[in-house]
RNA sequence: GCCUCGAUGGCUCAGUGGUAGAGCACGUCAUUGGUAAUGACGAGAUCGUGAGUUCGAUUCUCACUCGAGGCUCCA
């Protein structure tokens, strides 16, 4: 058409538009200085990248995550300028963008000190004041190459990215294969710095509202092992001040609920030096937790069905041999103990020994009482459940409070079934898993589902179909946040998982559903059917918690240590006025006692300011508290989390009320929560 | 396992090349107190362990143990 060559016609946030040829972002959207990119075709571009034909366009501004993403690769970019001002032999490794923020890793003779971090903070404020803009250019191979000459790990990316190409990966498709330089260029119009990225980047470096460098740590290059090690600054950056200064505020919070601090702080588990790392002892309330929780656990798993088994810590190498973990698995388990080996006295041996081994994981225990007697389809499903303590020798720097242990608690569960049964077996599994955690008022969470990878795996392919399906199926239908993970299955079956999220937003695997078709055949496990032929049952392991020390830390974290009153170690801290109240409230915690609740008199010598504020700090859901007043009258008062009160209760409704109370599992933190959950109506004046 | 940083009474932390100090907790005494710390006195540490340098090491160096933040790993 003639009219293309004055024209072209784009769509802008949905409409349609004729615009000049040379038209950018920067022509569409002047009048909002809050556009900083655009999204062309949904790809994010630098905003003054040139428009086409048929293009779409939308705005993309500071405050939107593309646009936070944006800038915080652009403050990476100034990051590394500064680091290179500041230290010019550093090499520069590759520097993305992360939750929150972003980092970049370099290749230094000495790692960065903190008064380094320091220096390189002011440097880079130095040049978001200059004003410098992000300027893009197409480079070939060739000059690439000759510009990164020095760098030789960008050598490394543009060699990776032509092989990437070469290989046919995806993650190169946005950018059509080519290769770019961003140039940092000065009002002077000189350049200050450039760096290969395919970008985008905000226009100018004047946008980057607040940022704050957080840490220095080591890195492998690519995140393989076998790489050398660079040093990663690791950075936030926010659209204001304001915003970085929320951030900051949330990160101490977090911190406040790290649940090795809480921990200490509410004498719930210590690891003592004596032990080594990763060994935990729980003191009497983080056992009383504990206990609490796998009680409740006991109790669902009779009411689905499972049967309880217990086996033993140690076992033979044999077992684990035959499961391969040995093969697979041996330097992740303790060594062995080399017992029962007797010797001639000319040193040759009389009698061989064996050696035994901590167990890494319960399931091959279980089969062995699968293996006990010939089943029948009858026996199936058989659900064995146990919480099992094994042993796992993490690497030293891979231990971390209750979630990364040695020696852990896992509430194992087995189940084998046929073929038939699967799906529905599958199906009632995760619910009864997502049920459970939601009695645990747990909902920081997601679901991941791993499925197949076809160039790796065992058994029949319209089993895993059938598997992978009904997992998904069901973990949609859950509503929760769902993920898939292609491809990411262990060879001998697909697994669905939950995923929690601590305190600082890590993420910990807790329940795993895990289909199995290697085991049962590694165990030769059978079955006789109805029509009289031995076959081989599904295996699906499963676990709820996970381990019951990640599953607390989690809690802990999760409630900030101010648990439910049916989980709360002290459940009811009874506080005497004075010495002549200890006896009245010492009656209320033995009858209380009687039913099963947690009530605990504070006998201190303390002044009753001191006595409320220990129990404060202990979080107990409430205090129970009697005076001279409230002893004549027959009565108590209960003070709340909050602080707010309900005064002068008679003793026996008191009791009844508490009762009632303590089994909730709703979060109580006042009067008014309180009220509501035991429907109890105070006869006030 | 790798990199960086750290370790001082039960806890949180200060401090020094000439063998240590605070607050809380603990004990004793006084106080019997109405909603988040009553007061006084006292006891408690060979400064993580081992070695080296030094006239002398808690302090400097090295190794180890334990911890923190990352990386890698997590059946």
């Amino acid at each position: 058409m003639a009219e293309s060559d004055q024209h072209i016609s784009i769509t802008v946030n949905g409409e349609k538009r004729e615009v000049d040829p040379a038209t950018t972002g920067v022509q569409l959207f002047e009048d909002d200085k809050q556009v900083v990119a655009v999204k062309i075709n949904g790809i994010d571009r630098d905003i003054y990248t040139p428009l086409h034909e048929g293009d779409t366009v939308e705005p993309i501004t500071l405050t939107s995550d593309d646009g936070l993403a944006i800038m915080r690769h652009s403050a990476t970019h100034v990051m590394a300028q500064a680091v290179q001002d500041l230290f010019p032999d550093a090499k520069l490794g590759i520097g993305p963008v992360i939750k929150d923020g972003f980092y970049y890793d370099f290749d230094v003779k000495t790692p960065f000190t903190p008064d380094d971090l320091k220096r390189i903070e002011k440097r880079m404020k130095q040049i978001i004041k200059e004003g410098q803009s992000f300027r893009r250019r197409v480079v070939s191979r060739d000059q690439a190459r000759q510009e990164e000459k020095d760098q030789p790990y960008k050598l490394e990316l543009i060699d990776h990215a032509e092989q990437q190409i070469a290989a046919g990966d995806d993650s190169e498709k946005d950018y059509n294969g080519e290769l770019s330089m961003y140039d940092n260029v000065r009002s002077d119009g000189s350049v200050a710095w450039k760096d290969l990225c395919h970008g985008p980047h905000l226009p100018s470096t004047k946008l980057i509202g607040a940022f704050k460098l957080q840490r220095a740590a080591a890195a492998y290059w690519l995140g393989d092992e076998k790489n050398p090690s660079m040093q990663r600054i690791y950075g936030t950056a926010w659209a204001s001040k304001e915003d970085l200064s929320k951030y900051l505020d949330l990160l101490e919070e977090a911190a406040k609920r790290d649940h090795r601090k809480l921990g200490r702080d509410l004498d719930l588990f210590s690891f003592p030096e004596q032990l080594g790392p990763g060994l935990v002892v729980f003191h009497p309330k983080g056992g009383t937790i504990i206990n609490v929780m796998e009680d409740y656990s006991r109790k669902m798993h009779r009411r689905a069905g499972y049967s309880f088994v217990q086996t033993p810590h140690l076992t033979k190498g044999e077992l684990y041999e035959i499961s391969g973990h040995l093969h697979w698995y041996k330097d992740d388990m303790y060594p062995p103990m080399h017992l029962d080996e007797e010797k001639n006295p000319d040193g040759s041996i009389k009698r061989k020994g064996q050696d035994y081994y901590m167990k890494p994981m319960n399931c091959p225990m279980h089969n062995l009482i699968y293996m006990s007697r010939q089943r029948s389809y009858r026996d199936l499903p058989l659900r064995l459940f146990e919480f099992g303590t094994v042993y796992r020798y993490e690497k030293s720097g891979e231990v971390h409070g209750l979630t990364r242990l040695r020696g852990l608690t896992q509430d194992d569960s087995h189940i084998y079934c046929t073929r038939e049964q699967m799906k529905d077996e599958l199906e009632s599994l995760l619910k009864f898993v997502l049920k459970v955690l939601k009695d645990f008022g747990l909902s920081n969470f997601y679901l991941e589902i791993s499925t197949r990878n076809p160039d790796k795996y065992v058994g029949d392919l319209d089993v895993w179909q059938e598997a992978e399906d009904t997992l998904r199926r069901v973990g949609k239908e859950s509503g929760l946040q769902f993920r898939e993970d292609p491809g990411g299955a262990a060879f001998y079956g697909p697994k669905i998982s939950v995923e929690a999220l601590d305190a600082l937003g890590r993420n910990w695997q807790i329940s795993t559903i895990q289909l199995d078709f290697q085991l049962p055949h590694r165990f030769h496990l059978e079955y006789i059917d109805r029509d009289g032929q031995r076959k081989e049952p599904v295996m699906i392991h499963r676990a709820l918690f996970g381990s019951v020390e990640r599953f607390l830390a989690l809690l802990i974290e999760n409630y900030g240590g101010a648990f439910p009153a049916w989980l709360a170690p002290v459940q009811v801290e009874g506080i005497p006025m004075n010495a002549d109240q200890e006896e009245y409230l010492g009656g209320m915690r033995d009858e209380l006692r009687e039913h099963d609740v947690r009530m605990e008199v504070d006998y201190s010598e303390d002044r009753f300011n001191k006595k409320i504020r220990n129990a404060a700090k202990q979080k107990v859901p409430f205090i129970l508290i009697a005076g001279a007043r409230e002893q004549e009258a027959g009565a108590v008062s209960f003070r709340f989390r909050d602080g707010s009160q309900l005064n002068g209760v008679r003793r026996d409704e008191a009791l009844g009320l508490i009762e009632k109370f303590c089994d909730t599992h709703e979060q109580v933190m006042n009067k008014e929560d309180f009220l509501r959950v035991t429907g109890f109506q105070p006869q006030e004046a």
